[in-house]
DNA sequence: TTTTTTTTATACCGATTGGTATATTTTTTT
DNA sequence: AAAAAAATATACCAATCGGTATAAAAAAAA
């Protein structure tokens, strides 16, 4: 219950922004309380950025379940990052964007974490690019690795412009445009 | 010289990360001296950030000079940020996308000061485009501004990528990425 | 060289920071 | 119902926060 209340304001205040009485204030208990349940501010943070991230992976993985084949799958995660202004907002702003600028040149361990969460983000789609070429879907000689790099940096820019700008047309033309390239360059 | 010391600290570590004794620390100035020079912590803030941008796009500036036509200074902007590791580096980092998170959801007044660099620099690249059409060396069903919409979205997350990943090939990949865009679907 | 102006330093302000020891309350176990 | 354990509240800590009034020093103008 503390982590949920919290997780957004860590994503949206960042980490130094957000006081220990922005956190009392927001959960209605006393920093007593709250240090009764986590160490410091630092692992308050830690857990609130893990939580975030299961929400949105596991609401990643259920936008997919609506597809059959890989190469379905692919495009619902393009899909889903369509309408990402909707389900970020409850998290407080995109925390792997937020985070990880934030956690930049700090002194904290949050960065470590958020690039942990990357790495494996970006071998979940390549390992959807390998099922969907088994399945026939997509052409032998793309290279999996690169592809989900690409996709990965388009999406996070089209998130940064998005938030900085108030423009939600950057995450819908970003998205457009690569599910225009896996229907171009990676179907076979 | 209190502005060019305290730029890249307000670019690396934020806002409000950023204190009053690390401003004195890095000058070697007290707060009295400080707070002849500036209103507030956030007008000093301000003034780090356009003199960050101002040397940002001075650079990007000069280092179009090197092209001849509005094709050539287009593919050197892309060149620019393929080395803007280097550059970035003496500024505390991208001082669009690290103002841009930072100063998201916050009370201070940076957010508005970014949105201007980059819609100006999209007009920049914009009207780039439209002289290369009349120049005949692009296409003239290309439209301009969404180009340089793509450009740099793609740009900036590749910078997001760069800085949280620490590798540098985000910012080549999606250079030569864009070049490859530009040959293939602008050129005439 | 004296006067005026600008810049910097000193010393302080109340408020808030993250954090803790201890007491009280609530919950669980027996 | 009594005892033990867990969770929460109270009251406090030194340190630091951004900011300021005033005095001293340095620079510019006269």
């Amino acid at each position: 219950m503390i982590i949920e209340k919290v997780a957004p304001i860590f994503t949206s205040k960042g980490y130094s922004a957000t006081s220990m009485s922005d956190i009392t204030q927001a959960t209605g208990l006393t920093k007593g309380a709250i240090y009764g349940n986590f160490e410091n501010k630092e692992q308050l943070a830690i857990a609130a950025f893990q939580k975030n991230m299961n929400d949105l992976l596991k609401q990643i993985a259920k936008h997919q379940e609506k597809g059959k084949t890989p190469l379905q799958k692919l495009y619902l995660i393009t899909d889903f990052y369509r309408h990402y202004d909707q389900f970020s907002k409850h998290l407080g702003g995109c925390p792997i964007l937020n985070v990880g600028v934030d956690s930049n040149n700090q002194e904290n361990h949050l960065l470590e974490h958020v690039q942990a969460v990357i790495t494996r983000t970006q071998h979940t789609i390549s390992k959807l690019v390998a099922l969907a070429q088994a399945a026939g879907e997509v052409k032998k000689n793309i290279d999996g690795d690169t592809f989900s790099k690409i996709l990965y940096t388009r999406i996070q820019g089209a998130v940064f412009m998005y938030q900085t700008m108030g423009d939600r047309n950057y995450l819908i033309e970003a998205t457009n445009n690569i599910d225009h390239i896996i229907t171009n360059e990676l179907k076979s």
